[in-house]
DNA sequence: GCCTAGGATGGCAGTTACTGTCATTCTGGA
DNA sequence: TCCAGAATGACAGTAACTGCCATCCTAGGC
């Protein structure tokens, strides 16, 4: 273990491999990533998410098993992954916002990130079939709700920031940030839920911003 | 299969075994399942929810792994399976309040189910680390907003069927029942964190209801 | 007190998700 | 051409489950 610690940090400090390389072998990690859970999903789709094994996604795309474990540290991130990324996205919408704009309003900006996402052309088709396939396997939408949590913290820290930026900071024990912000995903998920039951007909967007007129802060 | 079917079915129609019976063996296995769940909630809590094994809590409880799987479908179950019952009661809870009430303060008293199973005298002792270990183990967090989730399916449910017998029934597409119930479960959530962030002082109905006070429904 | 039906239990083999390790291979830059 | 370091594969190992079968225990009928 010493001697591990003291070989990485030599190699750091040296700065053998170039920025350049960094970034295409980044690049490259990405490209594979993304082809893993393509064939993934088509897999899930197909066959159902607990019936497909590590092993059959593997030979979907000619990996060792291990190596898959190299690009998701689960099965469930296999699907639910990207959603790691849009957290940043969804702070950098935030900070967007002007900073005396009503909360509930830049909550609802905020989700601009989902929606758009799930309005691309490209992943279009697959959209609602991986979105009713998370709701209806046990162990995908529980960690759908993690991420979701994982997403508010975020989300909450930064309305803090914001707000002490303003000159008028919330006191330490003060629930609103958390309770707004938890009450404005409730209200994605209820969207999520109205629009699948209504067999994904309509826009998404529509069913957030009617979830969302349907409650608001207090006074 | 067919086979196992047809017997089944003789012994359930010849009635065999008597009502008395069938309760006694009900309670008793009750019985085992507090004392599985204790045993391993002390387990848990003094090495981690992770660090602690299945074998551990058998030998625990002087049973074989085996056996206790048959008390509980999963790891998490042992923690996270006494919710399953309150959602009985959060229904009953809700269909004693009056029909006319405000939804917003019907979902509210539901919540009593919980705060005064959360300050009973005899748990009061391993709520509050249960509780952090719940949110600080990110399997058992994600496992118990799924079961938030199903309770809240549950009340939205009920909460469709009383504006029926009300005569003021819901759209089938209008997702206020369910954003309305989504936002006091998120402001539930809210209060867990911050009854938590404040080490567990004061009481928790208190963080109920300043978080369920800064959202509502709107107009 | 014996007998029997049917649940409770234990043990064991098997599957799958995941992890650590090591030897090998690939790749871009000097 | 050579080298550093990342990527990969193969293998062994753990832990959460599941199915199966033989055995045991218990309550009620006789």
């Amino acid at each position: 273990m010493a001697v591990t610690v003291i070989l990485d940090g030599a190699c750091y400090c040296l700065g053998i491999m170039s920025e350049k390389q960094r970034d295409l072998r980044e690049r490259t990690r990405r490209a594979v990533r993304n082809e893993i859970a393509e064939a993934a999903n088509e897999l899930f789709v197909e066959r159902g998410f607990e019936a497909t094994t590590i092993d059959d996604i593997a030979a979907a795309v000619g990996m060792s098993q291990r190596s898959v474990f190299r690009y998701f540290s689960s099965k469930e991130e296999v699907v639910l992954g990207k959603f790691d990324l849009v957290v940043d996205d969804m702070l950098a919408a935030l900070r967007a916002r002007p900073a005396d704009e009503a909360v509930w309003t830049s909550l609802r900006r905020v989700f601009d990130v989902l929606t758009s996402l799930a309005e691309m052309p490209g992943s279009v088709r697959m959209v609602e079939p991986i979105h009713r396939m998370v709701f209806e396997t046990p162990v995908l939408l529980a960690g759908y709700l993690q991420k979701l949590q994982h997403m508010q913290d975020a989300v909450v820290a930064e309305l803090m920031d914001r707000a002490e930026a303003a000159g008028t900071p919330y006191a330490a024990d003060d629930p609103t940030p958390r309770a707004l912000t938890a009450a404005a995903f409730g209200c994605l998920v209820a969207a999520q839920h109205s629009w699948l039951a209504s067999g994904a007909q309509g826009s998404f967007t529509d069913a957030v911003d009617r979830a969302m007129a349907t409650v608001g802060p207090r006074a």
